[in-house]
DNA sequence: TTGAATTCATATCGATCGATAGACATTATG
DNA sequence: CATAATGTCTATCGATCGATATGAATTCAA
């Protein structure tokens, strides 16, 4: 997948100019399908054709709107961000501002629980959500077209301020090296149930991802969370 | 990738039969050519002209010694299983019998931190192993033809004991649901490392990994295993 | 209503994929 | 050395991939 010359894409990256109204339908026909396909087969494993299929539409409708098959794979991209921040980007935001406004190590903690159980919605609670995660992530390890612009407006806006909060909770040195780590191994535990689902799942006999199983694995996490913060002798760690 | 009628492995699955010395060679050059290319690209992306080339063989060799593209994929797949038992039964077993003759919860917690000291070992220090996870990752989360091998005879027996490892250190119920739920997000928060090592390694502002960086990771994973033990109030914990 | 802009389907091209036929080379064994 | 078993190559097949040339159908402003 190189660089090709994108007829429309290449012109307006994010929006038809003068479009019709049908053709704006057609197109998220086309990306629906896109993202659907990319995230279960991976970008070398999605066919246009299948693409095309699923969306409904004859083969060179892709080349039409988004020049091909990789500029219809970064108009993906672009779109996951755009429903990843407006999925998140109210509360990051708000969490924002109570860091720099100085907030408690309790505070923060509340915070942490808040953002890591938004991301949980956000990866389980959505129906097309897996697919998305599978996406970022396989754009992630394998480095493709994509991994620059994911990197910078989805992972570290939120990452950031995880390390914020976590430094904010154990009183490390703000984006030092153990609360990066921290974080990293916080967020990426998460993949247990995004890209490694059909495996925890079957690892403990659920059947489906419910909102019981949700609420749980939401319990496992504010748990772990509380030990960050008890670990660090900080805050008003655990009631025992 | 269908099913296929494979001319050698149908017959011996394992090892070839009556080959000569030259021949086994070969087929390891392929084999471990098969792996790189599998795991960087996964089996779609995966060309087997690319793996002929890069084992320094011709197309027509794959098919001798494995019948075929899916038959070397199974082949890589029960190859990473090999290696990972090799490196980690041992140890496995080990702490197995520990269990069995009821360890105390501060040395089940340091038969943990040994475990997942040896994962951190076998997915980073390696020089290959990477792409085994890479590989393993894949195929988990696409459910390909070795799922199910991946899953009995590498998951299930490494996740078996950390859980049962979790369970003495926190005295929750052997195999139930909340130290099952740690277990998976302990585990799955190494993908950090294998997964998602080029974003976490730009996140860390880390060039590459090394040992200095392997050490900080197994301390920060060392730190999360004290803080489960801290949390549910058993063990000595902390000094503080 | 008319006509230019936009939409997208039919048909097909060249490249590349995995697989195989068939011949040749190598190895071990008597 | 002779012979069979084993290993490996060149050449090529059919299928499928992404892309596009061409033009008809549709849409909307004037």
């Amino acid at each position: 997948m190189a660089s090709s010359t994108a007829k429309r894409e290449a012109e307006a990256p994010q929006a038809p100019a003068g479009g019709y109204r049908k053709g704006a339908e057609t197109r998220l026909r086309i990306l629906t399908a896109a993202l659907h396909e990319f995230g279960m087969a991976g970008a070398a494993g999605a066919t246009t054709r299948k693409i095309a299929q699923e969306a409904g539409v004859s083969l060179p409708a892709l080349t039409y709107y988004f020049g091909g098959k990789e500029g219809l794979y970064l108009a993906c991209a672009r779109e996951i961000v755009r429903e990843y921040q407006a999925h998140m980007l109210a509360m990051l935001a708000d969490v924002q501002i109570s860091i720099a406004e100085g907030a408690s190590p309790d505070a923060a903690r509340t915070s942490l629980k808040a953002v890591i159980g938004a991301l949980v919605d956000l990866q389980i609670a959505r129906q097309q959500s897996d697919v998305w995660m599978s996406f970022v992530l396989r754009e992630i390890s394998e480095q493709g077209p994509a991994f620059g612009l994911l990197f910078e407006q989805l992972w570290s806006p939120g990452a950031d301020l995880i390390v914020d909060l976590i430094s904010r909770i154990t009183g490390a040195p703000p984006r030092s090296t153990q609360p990066r780590l921290q974080a990293l191994l916080l967020v990426s535990s998460l993949t247990a149930f995004s890209l490694a689902r059909p495996i925890s799942l079957k690892y403990l006999g659920w059947p489906r991802l419910g909102r019981a199983g949700v609420a749980e694995i939401k319990a496992a996490l504010d748990q772990q969370i509380d030990q960050i913060a008890a670990g660090s002798g900080a805050g008003s760690a655990l009631p025992e």
